[in-house]
DNA sequence: ATGGGGGCCTGCCGGC
DNA sequence: TGCCGGCAGGCCCCCA
């Protein structure tokens, strides 16, 4: 489910309740997501303080006192819930367990993060903090979108000799690494490159264009908390609002929102995954 | 090597 | 109201 920058929302969201804090216990009420958990999961994280909780692409990392960096992938409808007094702010306590809460983290400041995920696509794997890396997981990923190293060159490169659609191309996580459908789309729309394009046969100049124009859509929707259509919910339980920012994605037979443009959005299945946009505007 | 499709799960929505 | 098919933001794996 969640893109990149639902999970940037949700790292941020933890930050207060976890990073420097201890976890006092961890609960685990199931073997598995959607790989089985490592051993003695529950274990290796009690009494370990959270050093700091980083993001790679769409998994997030929390680096342990123990020297294990705990990973943790929300898959499509993951949740990570805080609730609890951490900061003396909330006046709430814990609500009542809820039906898929398969990790409860209670951390020794009084907050307690729920992991809850429904349809089981999430993860959750241990590893040494040093070589993180290399996890099976992370190590074929490409370049953050977002760090200095996805540039013009580097994409050009990523898309050169390429006869798949573009569309396809950019959701492929070893050339970048952080975007979904949603955040292709519109970033595509806003490139003015049409989704159904081969990747080889962007010209360079275009490319140039991508490349900051997906920086910019990541960062507007972080700034926005994500998008919220089905199941995304920041740590507090709130909507993420970028969706009413959306230009094509889930706007079917809606009109074009480019100024000037009497376009109308379309809709196509591209390797089984909809694809959203306007055929006067994308080339 | 590259590209396409299936499958994993549950929940929700629209149509009949 | 109830049932059923279709669909969903991800990602691994297998096959051609």
């Amino acid at each position: 489910m969640p893109e990149l920058p639902e999970v940037e929302t949700v790292r941020r969201g933890l930050e207060p309740a976890m990073s420097g804090q201890v976890i006092a216990r961890a609960r685990v009420n199931r073997p598995d997501l959607r790989w089985p958990f490592p051993p003695r999961m529950a274990e290796r994280l009690t009494g370990q303080t959270v050093l700091r909780l980083r993001r790679r692409s769409k998994y997030i990392l929390a680096d342990l006192s123990s020297d294990e960096t705990l990973l943790i992938h929300l898959g499509m409808s993951g949740r990570m819930l805080i609730s609890g007094d951490p900061l003396g702010q909330f006046v709430h306590n814990h609500p009542a367990p809820e039906k898929h809460d398969h990790v409860v983290l209670d951390m020794a400041n009084g907050a307690r993060i729920t992991f809850n995920d429904p349809r089981r696509f999430g993860a959750m794997d241990l590893m040494p903090t040093s070589g993180a890396e290399a996890h099976p997981l992370l190590s074929k990923l490409g370049p953050e979108p977002l760090g200095n190293s996805f540039d013009e060159t580097y994409l050009v490169a990523a898309l050169k000799g390429r006869n798949t659609p573009v569309k396809s191309a950019l959701l492929d996580q070893r050339i970048v690494a952080g975007l979904g459908n949603i955040y292709v789309c519109e970033a595509l729309f806003r490139a003015g490159i049409s989704p159904m394009r081969r990747a080889g046969r962007i010209a360079r100049t275009r490319v140039a264009i991508l490349v900051p124009v997906i920086r910019v859509v990541l960062q507007d929707a972080i700034e926005a908390g994500g998008s919220s259509l089905r199941d995304f919910r920041q740590t507090d339980g709130e909507l993420g609002y970028f969706q009413h920012r959306f230009d094509v994605y889930d706007r079917e037979s809606q009109p074009c929102r480019r100024d000037g443009c009497t376009g109308t959005i379309r809709r196509v299945v591209q390797s089984g995954r909809s694809s959203f946009y306007c055929a006067s505007c994308q080339r």
